[in-house]
DNA sequence: GATGAATGAGTTTTCATTCAT
DNA sequence: CATGAATGAAAACTCATTCAT
């Protein structure tokens, strides 16, 4: 119900909230966000919120699911079953290129990515939101699961560890790839796509597998 | 003041009152930890609490620094300066083995290292807690820089995202090993240490260099 | 003013909206019933309800006298007048037995019914409702006063006191067989009625009062 | 454990709060009853208050026992193995008598009386609370099992149809008192005391059971 | 006729901190 | 040394009511 009455909302307000939300969380993770702080911030009157929304989590799911909404048309996602083991690295890489491209020209979703890496550490996240996360987590799992079908993912470590390890490294570089941003050239921004996509292949590649032994 | 203070308290009011600290802090992270709880569960007074630590934060820096000491003595560290190429690698394998084994006979040192990554991604964190968690950061610095003059490190990666990496993907290598960890024989424990040692020399080894190009 | 309005509503729109607050009321009492909870059980917009009634009490109010006129249609009053000595507690026997047989057939008046006794006891209720309640009294009154015309209901208490035993008497009988409702026969409830009856005769009637001496 | 902690308040701050809250809790109800408002009254401060009891219901469930003792301390209760068909409802006659003399001198003990009838009747009523009333109502469950064991009692009527009886013609009772005490002089009031024992004996009196045949 | 939208004031509860004893 | 006591500020959430359309 909520989410109908939140899409008529006047795009300014809907925006001003939008980004005081995602702020308060990106900086106090989702147990330390504080609604008086948010609608303090973006003018709001705390019945109103309670009118959009039914309570604290509606409202950053919310914000998450219209994120990622959001991230899908304009980056565009990956049909899975469409890569070849040619295509497989190439295809994700172009992807995080223009996940990087997008951010530039929408600074919130910097913040709306830091916000992401907290909740994840929020253990009290309450389930909604831990359903959100999840679902993301799993889209990673997928492309895992397809690299290793495809014999460009090494197979030999145990699948929640691979997981793991990729959101932990992958938020690891997104976040030092958010903190540097501004001090970065677009140029110097792709060349850091190509750097990091050479660590993720070096980690996770197959042939690298072997180089080991 | 505080810790000549604490240090003359009872040592068994300070392990109550540790334990308490420590798994308050794991739970719910630094911000939503509450001193309430953790004196309910220690039995210690509020007063008394405040007699010893200035406030907060001075209450879990001090068990953090409290931690640490006692990983050192315990585990031992590393003379960064007697380390050689050949024996970087396995020196950290063995500090990280000598880690695990200790683990094993504390488990609230399981649950200060879940706390420790919690309140690594609160922003909101107090400069005395900043301090102590980058002392941590600028530790694991020298290792990598050590690793870099012995030429066994590589060096075509800023330094920032170096250790970035570093923490992110240790953070999730950890994580996935307290999450595993009762459904492991102490072999298969010391397995995990090699195969994610494997990772680690994958991803920062100098001869993966080249293996890249 | 609001009367009119909600004659003309939908009939089926008033019976859902009739149906929730009555809920609602039953459960809650006056003060704690929530006209949103209402509102979301009932479908209806906040707006309309504001439309058809002056405030939360003239809801309830209105409520109240609708039921009043339909039991008083259904199950039919009394012609006081018409009653003599002999013809007056068979009369009030009747009518009870004909209210059970009714509430056999409309299981919102149970509700009801236990809806009014939480409003008899909200002392914040609103002047409206406390008139409404009043005109109920005063029927309770009534009866009792024409059976000590008529010389078959005692004349040694205080007329108050009388009334608000028959009250608080008849709740708490009212109330039992509310409870145990579901768990008699058709002819349970119909000895039922007989016993209560005869604990108000004996409690009220004439005869009784020498019994006593 | 706020038990302890309230003992030891001021006395003159406890009854402040005290009559406060019992106040509030008769105009309101428990439901209705505003901490908000009692701590204005009161002159408490609302973490004061959280910090003598743990919530809402232990205010009141404390404040409710501590009356209970206060009653039967200054009144004195039964020793239901100890009477006779002869001294049953003398006994019982002299107790009622003796709390009206009680209440001649605590009138914040008629606003109690109110209050607990209201809680009565309090849905929502939380666990202790109603746990504390369940314990009232099996006093007068047993009361009336030792008056039938005895042979004064009726026992024609289901147990749980002559307790709830009782209950309700006692709240009305009762009210009627708290509500004309002060048009009575002291010997009207024990002469109600008689008239009301009446009403009850005749109700629930084993002689009259014949009668009614 | 009908309703979506907005809100101020209210609710219970928890927090970290201070201070007199 | 130790603590009982007190507090203002903040937390999430709900309320009945109004008004422009």
């Amino acid at each position: 119900m909520s989410r109908n009455r939140f899409e008529n909302l006047e795009p300014e307000r809907q925006t001003r909230l939008f980004e005081s939300a995602t702020d308060e969380l990106a900086e106090h993770g989702y147990d330390g966000a504080s609604l008086n702080r948010i609608l303090e911030k973006s003018g709001m009157s705390k019945s109103s919120l309670y009118y959009y929304f039914d309570d604290k989590a509606d409202l950053f799911v919310t914000m998450f699911e219209r994120a990622m909404k959001y991230l899908m048309r304009e980056v565009g996602g990956f049909d899975l079953g469409a890569l070849t083991s040619e295509t497989y690295w190439p295809e994700i890489e172009a992807f995080y290129r223009r996940s990087v491209v997008l951010i530039n020209h929408n600074d919130w979703f910097v913040r709306l990515g830091r916000a992401f890496y907290r909740v994840r550490n929020s253990k009290k996240t309450v389930a909604p939101i831990e359903r959100s996360f999840a679902m993301f987590v799993r889209a990673a799992a997928s492309v895992i699961e397809r690299g290793q079908e495809l014999g460009v993912v090494r197979t030999d470590l145990p699948h929640s560890m691979m997981v793991e390890s990729l959101m932990g490294l992958g938020e690891a570089l997104d976040h030092w790839v958010v903190e540097h941003w501004e001090e970065m050239s677009p140029d110097d921004r792709l060349e850091v796509v190509r750097v990091q996509m050479g660590m993720l292949k070096r980690l996770f590649g197959k042939d690298a597998e072997n180089a080991e032994s």
